[in-house]
DNA sequence: ATTTGATTTAACCAATTGGTCAAATTTACG
DNA sequence: CGTAAATTTGACCAATTGGTTAAATCAAAT
């Protein structure tokens, strides 16, 4: 269709309308993070797009160059995001509140990326030094080394207890993204396997994780 | 070699004294934990079991047979254990650390199954009703609801500050096992890829987290 | 209308994969 | 020993998989 070019500029349009790439792309991204590198198939692929396999190797020439797409777009809108949550001068307890809020949403909006990404991970550890490579500054350095000097300030202030900053980011990360990445189990242990009762349980998840942490490094 | 049955008994044995139903078990534990369902081969299980392919098929039939023995093999290791831990008689705070202490050292001692059974469980949820079918009694929820009313009663008693079960669960949970599942993205992000700081973290984490946690309910 | 370049398709291919089978070898046992 | 059962092997197969190719179609500029 000849209007494609313009069609495809804005966001409201539908499946049909479009183009190719991006099609190739969304289906790419559906197949990948719930079959995985080695389980997903072009074909499978191929059919989601509603396209010719061929023509998927027409656009993204091999399957490690169009997972490696969807990997690093998901990759990327978890790792940068995260450190850009903890990046402004508000006093660290504001900042932990805001992380949180802001995390939890964002895992419950893509709720399948952890999974994929860490899995991912660990079956080639490989993949994030291909990614360090192609973006050469990443500043999460400088953020936790600020993070750092901040608590130690506000320890010093009487308003925290002493506390290790990477011990804190990975508690705070960990209760945030285990019941998303352990949902099957949580689910099916914790709650009878009630689909209800998981959702209901991982509403109320903010408000008692912000509360937990602050109990313990408020001083 | 028809000392077999004798030498087979001990555990001492080195690799080519063992049966060979063991011999391809353990083969496909290392294989299917790393590659996954889908990533792994059975020609590989084959040759790090030093045996032939129809060898494979004679003892287990099929591929998927073979996943399911690894799989709740796995699996078994950690729910079971982790709720045995605890399941005790002493006061919540003692109860906190010793699970943390114990769950951290068993994570530490198999670093591979969390992040093959929780992903393999998302890429295919049904697995753990499976398991649930085989296993008819777990009293995964007795000790649960056992749990919220030692907690209720020391809240009462003025020892700990009011919290809900399964969230303190859920977050003992994930502040011990997301270092182990994330290892990749920590140890690149927060280590600047380095082994040995990685491991060095890893060690004082039981400390940090159980501070963590008992700071956070006391009182 | 013709040409040019980008897009799309159907048919095909070589390699891999899970799985089978009949024959050979080894083990257990009378 | 001899023989029956269990174990092990090499050769093989059908299906699947990622990837290719040449031809067809389409959009747009001359």
């Amino acid at each position: 269709m000849w209007l494609n070019y313009i069609v495809n500029t804005y966001s409201f349009m539908k499946e049909h309308e479009k183009n190719t790439e991006q099609k190739i792309l969304d289906a790419a991204e559906d197949v990948f993070m719930i079959k995985g590198m080695s389980g997903a198939r072009m074909q499978e692929i191929a059919d989601k797009a509603g396209i010719n396999k061929a023509l998927l190797h027409y656009y993204y020439r091999t399957k490690d160059k169009l997972f490696e797409k969807v990997f690093e777009k998901a990759f990327k809108i978890f790792i940068p995001k995260t450190l850009g949550m903890m990046s402004s001068d508000k006093p660290v307890i504001e900042k932990i509140e805001f992380f949180v809020n802001n995390y939890i949403s964002l895992l419950y909006k893509h709720p399948f990326i952890p999974s994929f990404v860490l899995s991912e991970l660990n079956r080639n550890p490989q993949i994030l030094v291909n990614i360090f490579e192609k973006n050469i500054q990443f500043t999460e350095n400088d953020i936790l080394e600020n993070f750092d000097k901040q608590i130690k300030t506000e320890v010093e202030a009487g308003i925290l207890k002493p506390v290790d900053a990477r011990n804190l980011m990975v508690n705070i990360i960990g209760m945030c993204i285990f019941p998303i990445i352990g949902r099957p189990v949580i689910q099916g242990v914790l709650f009878e396997n009630n689909k209800a009762k998981y959702n209901e349980f991982l509403k109320q998840r903010k408000e008692f994780v912000k509360e937990f942490i602050i109990n313990s490094i408020k001083a």
